[in-house]
DNA sequence: GGCCAGGCCTCGC
DNA sequence: GCGAGGCATGGC
């Protein structure tokens, strides 16, 4: 069996499962996880002192997983670059310590985010798996031996690209349990099946265009677009506000965080205050 | 069985 | 420009 080791400060696999960037990223033990992403099963086994096995080989690792998991930011220094004076992003930092902004497939991201408006991340996990199951195509998964364990399912599906779902009709994505949000998707396919809408496109635009173009997809508000920029784009100085971080300003910040004072990590600093507030 | 969910769209002002 | 209401389904 092949694997990889790396040894990766701010790393904590578990953390980011159940950090509600991701919904194909689960828990299996203690000291493993797995994700499925970019037509891949991956596991994780956490060896102690910040070593950690991937279940893939050194080639795939260094090109697929190390932009994945935003391994060549520097997370302990954003964290110090937190303000002394900040006692709530402190503790939520250090409470999510470990967690990192994953870099997510876009179209993936797109359309996780369309359907998490206004609903539980257990049932967004649900629809995300029921798509993937439905226009997905079947992965193999790698045999694993020590240091990993054995998988939480029989059969894992890779999330569909656009043409893999261009052939979707009402009815079908409507039976994946999205409700409403059926209607979106459908618009969503079509945007990027037209070519009205690329993934280089996106990824070329600047902040500012790149939010507009998103903002004009139905069913993509504010905080779908934000959202799509943090963690399929890795543009870390987004700052989504959902009734969480609502909560969490008017709590603790008398209704206004003045997120400019970390322009372009103030998306990682969200991720935190997110964290902390529904796990602690 | 009832309530709420990582919001957005439409309408009325 | 802005606030209120409505919204399909799933999970607890």
């Amino acid at each position: 069996m092949n694997f990889t080791t790396r040894h990766i400060p701010f790393f904590a696999p578990d953390k980011i499962a159940l950090s509600g960037q991701v919904f194909r990223f689960r828990v299996i033990d203690d000291t493993h996880t797995e994700v499925v992403a970019f037509g891949r099963y991956l596991q994780i086994a956490s060896l102690g002192d910040d070593r950690y096995a991937f279940s893939c080989q050194e080639d795939e690792f260094d090109r697929i997983w190390h932009g994945y998991f935003d391994l060549s930011r520097d997370y302990e220094a954003i964290c110090d670059s937190i303000d002394p004076d900040d006692t709530y992003l402190r503790d939520a930092c250090s409470f999510g310590y470990g967690i990192r902004i994953l870099k997510q497939d876009v179209w993936e991201t797109v359309i996780s985010y369309i359907i998490s408006q206004r609903r539980s991340i257990p049932s967004i996990m649900t629809s995300v798996d029921r798509i993937s199951r439905m226009y997905g195509k079947k992965i193999k998964v790698p045999k694993l031996g020590d240091p990993f364990v054995k998988p939480l399912f029989d059969e894992y599906y890779s999330f569909p690209a656009v043409d893999e779902m261009s052939s979707a009709t009402l009815a079908d994505i409507t039976s994946t349990g999205v409700g409403y949000r059926a209607e979106y998707i459908m618009c969503a396919i079509d945007d990027f099946r037209s070519g009205k809408i690329t993934e280089d496109m996106l990824e070329s635009l600047d902040n500012d265009r790149l939010y507009d173009v998103l903002l004009s997809m139905r069913g993509v508000g504010c905080k779908v677009a934000n959202c799509i920029m943090l963690y399929g784009l890795a543009r870390c100085g987004r700052f989504p506000i959902d009734v969480w971080m609502d909560r969490i300003i008017k709590a603790h910040y008398s209704g206004h965080f003045d997120y400019t004072k970390y322009p372009g990590t103030c998306g990682i600093m969200q991720q935190f205050m997110f964290y902390y507030e529904r796990n602690r």
